[in-house]
DNA sequence: CAGTCGATTCACT
DNA sequence: GTGAATCGACTGA
């Protein structure tokens, strides 16, 4: 049977945890971007844990930077990052603060404004595919560097938050490496997703760029 | 301060 | 399956 999503915000005391506790505990969860259009909201389907200092797959491997100031503050708060000169990603920090461990959003199934998310992912050939991948599912939700330190735990009219959804059982989570992540990092199964869902991404192992000339 | 490369995606072959 | 796009952060000299 099929139960409506729970609409609790989720408290801050959910992400005050050990990271590799709360990733898979995020599947099922729904995801709200408020937007001046309306909402868009998504059940996530897919995510990675990242470890802070003892992790050489994390951005936190090498200390604190400008640019990762925010994995190494309070729980309950988004990380946002630029890559391949084109694409933002965006995490959820955990905690506990100053470990600088951070979940990544990876993909998820887009439940509510479907219509807005389409607009942004003229490239999406079916809606299982708005937010199949990191760089998609914050392009669908519009998301980029101005939203780095948003506190998805905060009361109010807040452009994102975390709800409660429906919690998805231990067994219907699979998990293995993260996707694209090389070295020594690639060693921890930290990628969790919920079993056989079509909204999923395609594992990729890290491949090094060639050299242009 | 120049070189390298990335927690990716898309268009093409 | 392969290669291009595109730029800022980080590295090491």
């Amino acid at each position: 049977m099929i139960t409506p999503p729970d609409r609790t915000p989720l408290p801050r005391e959910f992400f005050d945890r050990p990271v590799l506790e709360v990733a898979p505990d995020l599947l099922g969860r729904i995801l709200v971007r408020t937007t001046p259009e309306g909402p868009i909201a998504l059940r996530l389907t897919e995510v990675e844990a990242y470890d802070g200092a003892a992790d050489p797959g994390s951005h936190a491997y090498r200390g604190r930077t400008a640019r990762n100031g925010v994995m190494f503050g309070p729980p309950g708060h988004v990380y946002v990052y630029f890559t391949y000169g084109m694409w933002f990603c965006m995490n959820l920090v955990c905690g506990p603060e100053g470990r600088a461990s951070a979940v990544l959003l990876r993909a998820g199934e887009v439940i509510e404004g479907a219509e807005l998310a389409r607009k942004r992912r003229l490239s999406a050939r079916n809606d299982k595919e708005l937010a199949k991948g990191p760089a998609r599912l914050a392009t669908a939700l519009g998301v980029d560097r101005a939203l780095d330190g948003t506190d998805a735990c905060a009361a109010g009219e807040t452009p994102l938050r975390i709800l409660t959804g429906t919690a998805t059982d231990s067994d219907q989570v699979s998990n293995g490496p993260r996707t694209g992540v090389g070295g020594d990092g690639a060693v921890h199964p930290w990628r969790f997703w919920v079993t056989n869902d079509p909204t999923v991404s395609p594992y990729r192992a890290h491949a090094p760029r060639r050299r242009r000339s």
